[in-house]
DNA sequence: TAACTTTTATACTAATTAGTATAAAATAAT
DNA sequence: ATTATTTTATACTAATTAGTATAAAAGTTA
């Protein structure tokens, strides 16, 4: 089954899925929600929440900062859309990769590299430190759990099934596999070795993506 | 106060290297400064620079704000205080490491380990993000940058060896080997793995190594 | 055109916080 | 004991920033 079923936006815009039967005005509201989305998601993967202002977010979209409080009440509100929205691309990358027939190994490479390619382009926002005010929001934000829960969910049928297959080392627990296969989503390396001026975005995937699954290490001798 | 007794710590303390002479005044200097510096890298480690604030500091530590800012002039000076003292750390225990004759892939799983343990117990500060006004600070800070070269040339020594060994994967770059390296001082993963509670900071240590240095993956088909 | 709604620019508030000033209290030195 | 120094508590400042109020401008609809 799909895992998208969207009914509000994340703001309090207009709904999306009601009927397609939309108004100007209404069409306008999403693109322009659309767009805030990016914009934070984009600050939020330079700056980090704590950086980022309110002013910023409007002066980088384009519009009035007023005009900004009438689709999200607040700053948490904003990350949490943000986060949200990238949540939401992840789980229809996974539906993507479902349709795909591929062995389960290989859905997990896939995610893995959809996540670090989106971190390279600025695109994915950075998690929130441990001891935040946002993440205990984003925890108590059901929609966003519940896509947590899913996700998780989802990648740890691959990781079971890989792991079946002989191609996922067992050694490992599941949760410690699924918890690195998160943090390649804001490794820091890729952005060094961007920064490096050494390697293009495609070569930066393929060598973290090594470094992951085959590990640093050779298997000469244990 | 007295010119000749006082030269320049981190901070603007007492010189812990002028002679063995220390009054008692000198030494609770030291000991103070070495407290602050605990104090600020325990908050670095828990809640990042932008939600750290001086007057936390002063009260962790259990003194007054202006005593503070009798030993350090700014809150970055704080803050690079304790990452300098962090990379201390570091270097001294890559000596110790260097004493034992061990094989360089063993150095290098020691130093990791290492860096390991010290994020575990929230020890470990993390690092400023990539656009923050503190890396700046930090960059521009000699005695930083000449620790950080110092400790990136003996990683990269040991790496060199180990792969000269065979035991470190050849495909990949010395360079992303040390980033990845630097990667795990700061890995979210063993966090997770510790709040789940599931498994002993020495398990936690045991799994991230392994799937560092093995792979998540088996080796199993190419 | 006229009535209505939305957006904008601007200015405000209230809260937070880095850093400073100061006088009293505590500590040390002579 | 007296003098000198340091620490502390407190209160202040200046800057930043989330969020709001408002009136003018722009846009929409009838």
């Amino acid at each position: 089954m799909s895992i998208k079923e969207k009914t509000e936006t994340t703001g309090k815009g207009v709904s999306k899925s009601s009927s397609s039967k939309l108004t100007f005005k209404q069409r306008m509201m999403i693109k322009r929600e659309q767009l805030i989305i990016e914009t934070v998601n984009s600050l939020l993967a330079t700056k980090g929440y704590d950086a980022m202002t309110v002013d910023e977010i409007a002066d980088t979209v384009g519009i009035a900062k007023a005009s900004l409080y009438r689709h999200f009440p607040s700053k948490e509100a904003l990350a949490v859309g943000a986060l949200v929205d990238t949540m939401q691309a992840g789980l229809d990358e996974i539906d993507k990769i479902n349709l795909q027939n591929l062995p389960a190994i290989d859905k997990l490479k896939a995610i893995t590299q959809w996540a670090m390619r989106l971190k390279l382009n600025q695109k994915m926002p950075n998690l929130p430190s441990e001891n935040s005010q946002l993440r205990e929001h984003l925890l108590a934000h059901e929609k966003y759990t519940d896509m947590l829960v899913i996700m998780s969910d989802n990648l740890g049928e691959w990781i079971e099934q890989a792991q079946q297959d002989g191609r996922l080392n067992t050694e490992l627990s599941p949760l410690c596999i699924l918890y690195t296969l998160y943090a390649k989503a804001c490794d820091p390396v890729l952005g060094f070795l961007k920064s490096s001026g050494l390697y293009s975005d495609d070569q930066i995937i393929e060598m973290v993506t090594k470094a992951y699954f085959d590990g640093v290490g050779k298997p000469n001798e244990k």
